[in-house]
DNA sequence: AACAGGTGAGCAATCGTTTTCCTGAGCGAG
DNA sequence: CTCGCTCAGGAAAACGATTGCTCACCTGTT
C-alpha cells in the first residue's frame, strides 16, 4: 500500500476525512490524475475519470480548503466589519451581502468593532492573518467614516464601504440615496394634494438628517411652496420627540395638512400625537416616515406610507461590486447611490 | 540569495507579503529555526532569537493561516448558523458569541439559512469543506429543533444549540429560562402586592408561549391565586393583540389589577388600551412585559417593566461550550439554561 | 519499417509552516 | 588528550491539492 490511511488499519476506510491520495488509491490512478478528473483540466480517458468520481463519491471526499487555499492564495472568504454592532441598518445590508455572496461560493468572517477602534485594527489584522479576498465595511450611520488604515499589506485587498461611505473619494461605496428618498416623500405628498407640509426630524449632527431635510425643502421649492412652520424641526430619531414635535407644529402652523418625519420612529410618534388630539390621518394630517422598518411602520395607527432605503439590495450591491474588484484585481472607486422605494399605507 | 522574493529583484524586499522564509534569511537563520523563535518552542540563543524578531518587525511578517491550518487541522474558526435570518434575537446571542470566541482567537463564519433546509444543507456542507472547528446553531424560537445532519463528518465537529435546543438530549443546547422569566414577573407583581393578575401572550403553538404561561400559572397557584380571567390569552406577538386582548380582559375581568404579556409587543399595546380608556398604569393596572426589547419597552408610555433574557449570555455561555468542547475534544451534552433578569421600569 | 504526432497518465515542484530528527560544535571531566 | 554530554541550529518530512512537464504508448503516414 502507497497510500497510508490518516488512522486505522491499512486498506481499512480511513478513519478521518478522505483526502484526494485516498480517492486516487481506490481509483487506481494518481493524485494529480485525479486531481485534474476533478477539476476538468487536462485530458483523460472517459472511464478513467468515471473511476475518480466513483471513488469520490464512494468516500464521500471533498477537498481541503485550507490545502487549496494555500496554494491559490485566495481563501474565498470576505470580512464583514460592522462598525457599530449589528442593528436593524447593518443586518440587512449584512444579509444582502451574505446572499450575494454566497452564491459565488464565498463566506462572510463577521468583526463586530462596537466602534472601538482598538477592536478594528485588531480584527483587520486577523482578516489580513486569514488572507481573506475582500472586506465590507458597514456602519449605523450614513455620515462618512475614516478608512480602514494601519495594517501593512492592506492596500492589495479591496474594500467597499456600505451605508457610511468613506471619507476617500478613491474608495468604493455604496450609500443609500437620501435626496431621492427625501424627493420621493414629497412628490407623493404633492401628488395626493398636500401643499402645507410640515417635516421632522432627527440630530442636525447626523448626515441623514440634514441631507433628507435639505433635499425635501428643495423640492418643495421647486414646486413653489415652503414648509408649513418656516423650518426644519431638528431633534432625536424617537417617538417622544416625534410626539413633542407633533405639538409644536400644530400650535405653529394648524392648517398643516402633512408630516415629513425623517423615520418611522419620529412618524409614529406623530400619529400617536395626532390622534391623541382628535386629528384624523390621513384625513386631516397626512404621515410619511422614513425607513420602512416594519415594527414601526406597520404598528403604527394607522400603518406608515414610509421610504424604503433597499438596504438589502445595498448589501447586495457592496458584494457585487466587491466581487468585480476581486476578479479584476483592482477597484472600480466611486461611490454608488442605491436608490429609494416609496411603500405606501394608509396614512397618506 | 537561497531564497527569492516572490516578486521583484532579487534583494529587493519582497513584493507581497513576507513567509517566514524572507524572516529567516534576514535573520541568517534557517526556517525551522525561525519558527521556533516565534513559537518558543525548543530551545535557543537569546541573541538568536532577538534577530528573528527583528526580522519579523522589519519585514511586518504574519504567519499564514492557510499554511498553519493545512498543517495543524484546526482553522480557528467556527460557522454560526442562523435559522431565520438575523433578527432581534439571534443578534444579541450572535455578537455575545463573537466575543467569547473573539477572545479566543476564533473567528466566526457567518451563515444564514432563511429557514430553508437546501441551504441549510449547502451551508453545512461549506462550513465542512473549511475544517471549522465548531459550528453554533441558533434560531428565533425556543421550540426545539432537529439536529443537523446530512453530512458526514459532522459527528467529528461540536455543535452548540443556542436558544432553540437540538430536539436530541445528546446534543449540547443552551436556553433562556422561561421558567424562571415567568416566575420572576409573576412574583414582582405579587411583591407589589397585585392578586388580580391577566396574562396576555403570543400564539400557542409556540414553546415561549405556553412555557411562560404554564409557568406563571403554577407560580400563581402556588400563591393560592389564579388567574383574573381564568384563562390564558393566547394570539399574536403584536401590539394590536395586546390592544384587542386588553378590552377583552376588561370586559371579562373589570377588577383585574396586573397584566402579565408574554412579550413587550404585546405589552405595548395593553398600555395604548389601557390608556385611550383612561386607566392609569401602573395606578390601576400594573403591566409587566418579556424581552426587553428596548425599542419596545422605552417607547411604551410609561416605559416597561419587562423580562430580560441575557441573549448575549446565551451566545457567550454557548461559545464558552464550544470552545470547551473544542479544546477537550469531546462533547458535554446536555441542555444549559441561561436564567433571565428582571428590568423594572414605570409600568409596575 | 521508421518516424511524426497525438494522447493519456504519472512525477515532482509548489504553496508556507510546523515539527521531528539529526549533526556538529563546544566544553567539562577524567 | 579524549570521551561524552549539552545544546544550538539545520535538513527534511509532513499537511493536501494543483499543475507544468515528461514519458510512454498508440496510430497513421511515408
Amino acid at each position: 500500500m502507497l497510500v497510508t490511511a490518516p488512522a486505522g488499519a491499512p486498506g481499512s476506510p480511513p478513519a478521518g476525512r478522505a483526502r484526494l491520495a485516498d480517492v486516487a488509491a481506490l481509483a487506481g490512478v494518481s493524485v494529480g490524475t485525479a486531481s485534474k478528473a476533478l477539476s476538468g483540466a487536462g485530458r483523460m480517458r472517459p472511464e478513467t475519470r468515471r473511476r475518480v468520481l466513483d471513488a469520490v463519491e464512494t468516500l464521500g471526499f471533498r477537498p481541503n480548503q485550507h490545502a487549496q487555499s494555500l496554494h491559490s492564495g485566495r481563501s474565498w472568504t470576505v470580512g464583514l466589519m460592522t462598525t457599530d454592532g449589528i442593528g436593524r441598518f447593518s443586518t440587512p445590508v449584512l444579509l444582502g451581502a451574505e446572499d450575494a455572496l454566497g452564491a459565488g461560493k464565498i463566506s462572510v468572517l463577521l468583526c463586530d468593532t462596537r466602534g472601538d477602534s482598538i477592536r478594528e485594527q485588531h480584527h483587520l489584522r486577523n482578516l489580513m492573518d486569514r488572507r481573506v479576498d475582500g472586506i465590507i465595511v458597514t456602519g449605523r450611520r450614513t455620515d462618512p467614516r475614516p478608512p480602514l488604515t494601519g495594517i501593512t499589506g492592506l492596500e492589495s485587498v479591496p474594500v467597499v464601504y456600505a451605508l457610511s461611505p468613506s471619507t476617500d473619494p478613491g474608495d468604493m461605496s455604496v450609500v443609500t440615496d437620501d435626496k431621492g428618498g427625501a424627493g420621493l416623500a414629497a412628490e407623493h405628498l404633492l401628488a395626493t394634494g398636500r401643499t402645507r407640509i410640515a417635516h421632522i426630524t432627527g440630530p442636525e449632527h447626523h448626515a441623514a438628517a440634514r441631507d433628507r431635510a435639505r433635499h425635501a425643502v428643495e423640492h418643495l421649492e421647486q414646486a413653489g411652496l415652503a414648509l408649513s412652520t418656516g423650518r426644519v424641526h431638528f431633534g432625536e430619531w424617537s417617538e417622544a420627540w416625534g410626539r413633542r414635535a407633533a405639538d409644536a407644529v400644530l400650535r405653529t402652523a394648524p392648517d398643516t395638512d402633512a408630516v415629513f418625519c425623517g423615520n418611522d420612529q419620529i412618524a409614529r410618534g406623530v400619529t400617536d400625537a395626532l390622534r391623541e388630539r382628535g386629528i384624523g390621518a390621513p384625513g386631516d394630517i397626512a404621515v410619511v416616515g422614513y425607513d420602512n422598518w416594519d415594527t414601526m411602520a406597520l404598528a403604527s395607527r394607522p400603518p406608515l406610507t414610509t421610504i424604503d432605503m433597499n438596504l438589502a439590495e445595498i448589501g447586495r450591491i457592496a458584494a457585487l461590486r466587491l466581487l468585480e474588484a476581486i476578479d479584476a484585481g483592482e477597484a472600480t472607486p466611486g461611490v454608488r447611490t442605491v436608490p429609494c422605494r416609496l411603500v405606501v399605507r394608509e396614512s397618506t
